[in-house]
RNA sequence: UCCCGAAUAGCUCAGUUGGUUAGAGCAUCUGACUGUUAAUCAGAGGGUCACAGGUUCAAGUCCUGUUUCGGGAGCCA
């Protein structure tokens, strides 16, 4: 601590009984006007602040409410009652914010929905729900970093402003300075971006990957963790249009390493979760059988959250090609009886209801699906010797959908620029990543895992609204 | 963007077949009590029924449009 004061979570877990020390936080409750429940984010139990009867004026005592700030020092004590062991004896209290009652949007008696507390995201944090997500996202993001530096990976900074979409992964947002109102033109009427700031047309990133190539190139592993944007109009609880990703890049990788790569990686953070945040775990896992509970029976998962994080980390992942996907598809139960809307043949970009199926249903745990069509994937993904399909791979976990694309890249320059016009992607504008390809090729690979998708698999929290500080969606920036 | 659903007090929700003055719990305020654990008990205040039209003697309730939100789908991470 660089100030004197002592965090709650260290007073509560140590034996700090009979010390004298200054905490400061914020009031979950005042009972009584006696026992004051302060919190200060450091852990979801608060602290139980006594002041004796009498021993405040009753204007300060009146300033005691929900969501006030205060400082206090007195003394540790056993507690007298049956809630907590310890708990402070007030020698002093100065309120150093006051927060009207009457005003406060978040009172937490009310039991406040998600739907409501994404409205006062700016306050929600002050909740045990989401004291829980944000410490847990904090260490993931945390834990992705230790992974990575012990693998020896190097943190590359790709950039957030690019000047092309090449990897087709979604509309962008367009980055300009030029007017709205009177842009430049060209003589044939078009907008002149040799007028722009970049003397080019630009946007947000949509994907860090060709510039983590460029680096694998050289430092053989790296990996990417940053905000990505995608300007699709998607309404749904999986996607946001402001995003964080996370995008290793490995040189003398095929395939197999990526995979097993990407297994070692997901099962790493959710260990380090588990033994750092098991109290915040704890709460999510009661909070989702609460509400659990709330579903009819046919609706309500097998596992606990605790207990589904202990399986995938004991299990492997389930391997299987596209092509016994589909097979298995076909064979299902679900197939013959006619429960799929959408129909399945080889060469289909499986729906969620396939994906969920293979699963949910009938794996009961992650699955890695590899060796896809080439038809439906990107073009720098390597083509397979069958010419039919190309070595991607993608992780589907429950609940989720999927939580990682990745595949081995096309290191073969003839190869790769013929995909490329196959596919209409002009190759003058990404010649700096075709000579990757000219000088000093190698087989490579890679994955895209979308941080908030971790989050939500780890938390159990269904909605990707909440498990981002604040949430960028079709028709919502606020804060 | 498409499909379905919702919008009533600060929050969570009821509101019957269209019918008189709009209901509860919690929160808030006032008072009581004082080793409480979402403290308890008593009382009080609090409403543009999302918005705009329409049907009707009469609309929170029925119809149309708009907005926002939720769930699902597509796009994907």
């Amino acid at each position: 601590m660089f100030n004197n004061r002592i965090k709650i979570k260290t007073l509560l877990s140590g034996d700090a009984a009979g010390q004298q020390v200054t905490v400061m936080g914020w009031v979950r409750s005042f009972r009584n006007n006696q026992f004051i429940a302060l919190n200060d984010g450091s852990t979801n139990n608060n602290l139980q602040v006594v002041v004796e009867l009498g021993q405040l004026d009753e204007p300060t005592l009146k300033r005691i409410t929900t969501g006030a700030s205060l400082k206090i020092t007195g003394q540790v004590v056993e507690s007298l009652g049956k809630g907590q062991k310890l708990e402070v004896k007030a020698t002093t209290l100065e309120i150093l914010g006051d927060c009207d009652a009457e005003k406060y949007p978040l009172q937490l008696k009310n039991r406040p929905s998600l739907e409501y507390l994404r409205e006062i995201a700016h306050l929600r944090f002050r909740t045990n729900t989401f004291g829980a997500i944000f410490r847990v996202r904090h260490a993931l993001a945390f834990a992705i970093h230790e992974f990575f530096n012990k693998q020896g990976f190097v943190y590359l900074h790709t950039p957030i402003i690019t000047a092309s979409d090449a990897e087709g992964a979604g509309e962008t947002f367009r980055v300009t300075t030029l007017p709205f109102d009177n842009p430049p033109r060209t003589a044939a009427g078009e907008i002149d971006f040799a007028e722009d700031f970049f003397g080019k047309s630009t946007n947000l990133t949509v994907s860090g990957q060709l510039e983590g190539e460029l680096g694998a190139m050289a430092f053989s592993e790296v990996y990417t963790f940053g905000p990505t944007f995608r300007a699709e109009n998607s309404n749904t609880t999986r996607h946001l249009a402001e995003f964080w990703m996370i995008e290793p890049e490995m040189a003398f990788y095929d395939l197999e390493d990526n995979m097993n790569l990407a297994e070692a990686f997901i099962k790493y953070l959710i260990g380090y979760v588990m033994t750092n945040n098991r109290e915040d775990l704890e709460f999510l896992d009661q909070r989702l059988a609460e509400e659990e509970k709330q579903k009819p029976q046919a609706e309500r998962s097998e596992m606990g959250l605790i207990e589904k994080l202990e399986f995938v980390l004991n299990n492997n992942f389930e391997r299987i090609t596209y092509t016994e996907a589909i097979r298995i598809l076909l064979d299902s139960p679900a197939y013959k009886k006619k429960k799929f809307k959408y129909d399945v043949s080889w060469g289909i970009d499986m729906q969620s209801e396939h994906e969920r199926y293979l699963v949910e249903k009938h794996f009961k745990k992650p699955v890695i699906v590899t060796n896809y069509p080439k038809d439906i994937k990107a073009f720098y993904m390597r083509l397979n010797d069958d010419g039919k399909t190309v070595a991607a791979m993608d992780i589907l976990a429950p609940g989720i959908g999927e939580i990682v694309g990745g595949s081995q890249r096309e290191e073969r320059l003839e190869k790769l620029e013929g995909r490329m016009h196959d596919m209409h992607i002009p190759t003058e504008e990404l010649n700096w990543y075709l000579d990757t390809r000219r000088y000093g090729a190698v087989p490579h690979a890679g994955f895209g895992l979308g941080f908030e998708r971790i989050v939500l698999f780890v938390t159990g929290m269904t909605n990707i609204r909440d498990v981002i500080p604040f949430a960028r969606t079709p028709k919502n920036c606020e804060f």
